[in-house]
DNA sequence: CATTATAGCTAATGTTCATTAGCCCGTCAA
DNA sequence: TTGACGGGCTAATGAACATTAGCTATAATG
């Protein structure tokens, strides 16, 4: 890993544990195992670097979610959309880089446009075009009352992104989240589905 | 109101604004019309204003949820259920105090474990609980489908709170938020109203 | 009327922080 | 071999910040 990605990398993490305010440029330089004004060699300033890890955020989810590659197949069963939609939450949960992304736009989302414009292109409008789609998919093989796949879509997704919000605030209740979500699929699943 | 007050309410909306670690003392006692100085006089220090802010948003919660009289009667009709909630709903979106306090609260919950665990105590338990009571009330009066009074209150509740922090971050999209909040909702009645 | 507490002020202190200046060493191309 | 450059370093700078010390005026209290 080059000096620059590790600074992101460390960067990310501070930020993410003590926001952009509470994170000095020498903490950062001492994770990266230099010191504070080598990291001007890499980067303008502070500010650089956040502007450098939204970059890398949207690029990420230009990936996960620009294209409609990854949806996969239409899941054929409650069963099957039920363990591929928790496999895809607990990913989001808990893979260490999306998650501390969110820790920090969370945090700076009031301040920074860029942040606040893009928290609602991910949390809202991304994640529930792709389970409108899916949906919109069972709906069509007939495993889903027709309905607005958009809001549905809402509803499902909704529940979630508030308990892995929880579970970001709170590691501990992890597990419980994970539950929780599952009892609202099953849920949202008995309602919906034939 | 006393200085004291004033103290309480221009911190408020500084770090609601900017957070806690970018507002500065000297800039809470500027609007407060005072020296940075003078405000040690009320306050030990700048923690100790953060928390009087918490205390007196556990207060306020308490007030509003500690009891079951604020829940008003059961609705008796879906437009009149729709009518209450949305009324509910706009005025928390709305309130300046409660609006800085969820802002401040959202934008803290890492490094503060009160923050974190009033969070969670507010956003998921509180409001949960008392949509799930009027929601039982309903049922027992045969106007809602039979189901787990508090599964659905979640379903009513999620998409509304994630649309209350967009407005939040993004309040010139309010009107538009409200709207989708009312979309749901008469989603969620024609799922599970008579 | 005397005294005491309250609440403001200015000046000062010590710390932290982002950033800049300028030096040095190793690598690699000309 | 030379020279340029990348990437590290130390030292320094200047600003911002939370907080303290100590003075003063006004209001409340005896």
């Amino acid at each position: 890993m080059s000096t620059k990605e590790k600074i992101m990398d460390a960067a990310l993490t501070l930020f993410a544990e003590n926001g952009y305010d509470g994170t000095s440029v020498e903490q950062i330089a001492n994770i990266v195992g230099i010191k504070a004004p080598s990291l001007y060699k890499h980067y303008k300033g502070k500010e650089d670097i956040l502007n450098a890890l939204i970059d890398s955020a949207e690029e990420r989810y230009e990936v996960m979610f620009g294209s409609e590659k990854n949806i996969g197949k239409v899941p054929q069963s409650r069963e099957e959309f039920i363990k591929v939609t928790m496999e895809r939450i607990s990913f989001t949960m808990r893979d260490p880089i999306i998650r501390k992304t969110r820790m920090l736009f969370v945090q700076e989302q009031f301040r920074n446009e860029r942040i606040s414009e893009a928290t609602t292109r991910h949390q809202l409008d991304g994640i529930q075009r792709m389970f409108a789609k899916i949906i919109k998919g069972m709906m069509d093989e007939g495993i889903v009352v027709k309905d607005d796949p958009k809001l549905l879509a809402a509803e499902l997704t909704a529940p979630a992104v508030l308990q892995i919000a929880r579970a970001d605030r709170q590691p501990q209740c992890e597990k419980e989240c994970m539950e929780y979500i599952e009892k609202h699929l099953r849920h949202f699943c008995k309602v919906y589905m034939r």
